[in-house]
DNA sequence: GATGAATGAGAATTCATTCAT
DNA sequence: TATGAATGAATTCTCATTCAT
């Protein structure tokens, strides 16, 4: 029984395509897998998007904008808190990546996947440059200028990696001094 | 034409893996593909190496020995100049970003697609730690305590990190101001 | 010269396989080989059949299902002449077995074929093990109690591998004497 | 180290195959298989064995020669007993069809792929032809006739082959009683 | 004699994409 | 509009055998 129509299998779609890449990396998308997981007929998949390459850009815009919410909404208590005399910057982003990093790695390796697919299609760049961007700016918002965001922006890239990379735990202490170092905080 | 006695053909191959793996990503890797590029017949990769996963990583342990040299050149250089009143640190290391920086991006790339590989394939994890070790281990020689060298290894692979993504051109200043917050010095 | 639809395709392939496995033998089957005896293009065996064993069992489930006709048209023979004082069962079964014996030994051997693959791969176990439990019913049909039919059966299969493994021909009075010593009859 | 001469060499490929036709099954056969479980360098398998069926051969007749000696030693045991007045050669064949079935499935399981494979391989026949008639001439020299003792021979190929096929255990009163209609005993 | 490198064919699968329906 | 059959290239890997050393 053919379901004819389904307004929301394009967005099955990707939801599906979104929990594989986060289970078997990038390259474990393909529109039978896909498919699979939709629990959608194959032809659907290429008849939505054109090619892979579409689907999977659709799957990682999704996952650039919803993280953006988690880290929205960890603003809004930054701000709320109030930034002169509130709560220091170097603890409030060692909270918020401790968060992170305990919110199951899938999302993370994601992310750098995301990265290093943009370093080979010219098509993702733009999606990972965005990323940095957009981080870049969001604790602009919150330093005296944008170097000390770039840098900082910089820091966690790498310490996210060595995490994820060396499965040693999350150690708050550390993270907090080495932001503390770049920030200038005590 | 059957070139039946070849006794460097296992380098040969390993050498034809690097090319293919700087020149299309690590994704690109296949017996075909290198087995082209070496111009070996086929079944010749399989034979040297019982898997691709073998061959990817006799190539990766192969050109994660080669750049040591040239950052041990330049750890020789800087001891030469001697450390206290020395050189100061950020400086070296904005030198020796910089001359990374500018040799290609093709062997960075590679570098950091084998961190990302590693995120997939437990196999390449040691690879990749170790690669991370042993660069905090030569900066820790350099720093009062290896805290430091951790925070400025994680800053470095956010650094060049960012400098792949972003195609902004590499900023002698601003890397070397990132890295002093870092070490401390003015 | 593509023939792009074929509605048959799928039921071609699997007599195909049967025609090879007659043949060559259940070892002889592979995709190449089935392809090449359906003339349908490689990539079409593994898309009606994900796997190779599943194209197996597609072909032994039809062989299995088949033979049953010829000996369910022997049991409604058998059935018409009425046991009680009609024809012994020994002398039925014996002229079954002649029958069978004469039809070709591709049938049979294929069907020994099927037996000694189950010992390897389990998933045929059941087709093995329904084959020899539906002729066990099917003889205790006309037997006082199944312990006699069950040892009818393991008595046919070991005849009927002597006949396969030693090319002596079909002798009907030694087989009927030797049914005829399981079923009591004189 | 290569050991120049090593006159067991031969023998110990051979053991290996014999380990790996019983695990694997005979399709598990291959010179490298056979190599690594020997502990000899491939080359050495092909020096040794013009061609892989040789090497199938001899394993298979050294395979053939050894339960032999188990069946004398039960046939010894039986002939001590004394026929006439003695054990009752039904309880003797269950006996033995006992303890060859509680002996590991891996040695009857590789009995009977000799049978299979030789229907398709005439090299292996008589090999297999071989085996029956053996066995047909040792259980004749106690029964009347050769005629039953083919009956007996055929019963008991069938009784194993269904054992290993249905994974139901060994029942002894039912296999004492299957044989003990053919040997007219009680 | 003995060995291991070499080779080319072939194995099972997976796949992106096209296209008739 | 939607689908699933179809296809041919490509994937990794195994292998029997040959042959230079």
């Amino acid at each position: 029984m053919p379901r004819r129509h389904d307004p929301e299998r394009r967005q099955r779609i990707i939801d599906a395509a979104i929990r594989i890449a986060e289970a078997k990396g990038i390259a474990g998308l393909s529109h039978r897998t896909v498919a699979a997981e939709a629990d959608v007929p194959l032809g659907s998949t290429t008849y939505h998007f054109a090619s892979l390459d579409d689907l999977l850009i659709a799957a990682l815009e999704q996952v650039n904008s919803q993280p953006r919410c988690a880290v929205i909404g960890w603003e809004d208590g930054l701000t709320a808190v109030g930034i002169p005399g509130g709560v220091p910057l170097a603890d409030a982003l060692t909270q918020l990546l401790e968060e992170y990093a305990h919110g199951g790695r899938g999302r993370i390796r994601l992310e750098y996947e995301l990265y290093l697919a943009a370093l080979r299609r010219p098509r993702l760049q733009p999606l990972a440059a965005g990323c940095v961007d957009e981080m870049t700016e969001m604790i602009g918002r919150h330093t005296s200028d944008l170097a000390t965001a770039r840098v900082l922006v910089a820091l966690i890239d790498g310490l996210l990696l060595q995490l994820l990379l060396t499965d040693r735990p999350f150690d708050r202490a550390e993270v907090r001094a080495a932001l503390a170092r770049v920030t200038g905080e005590r």
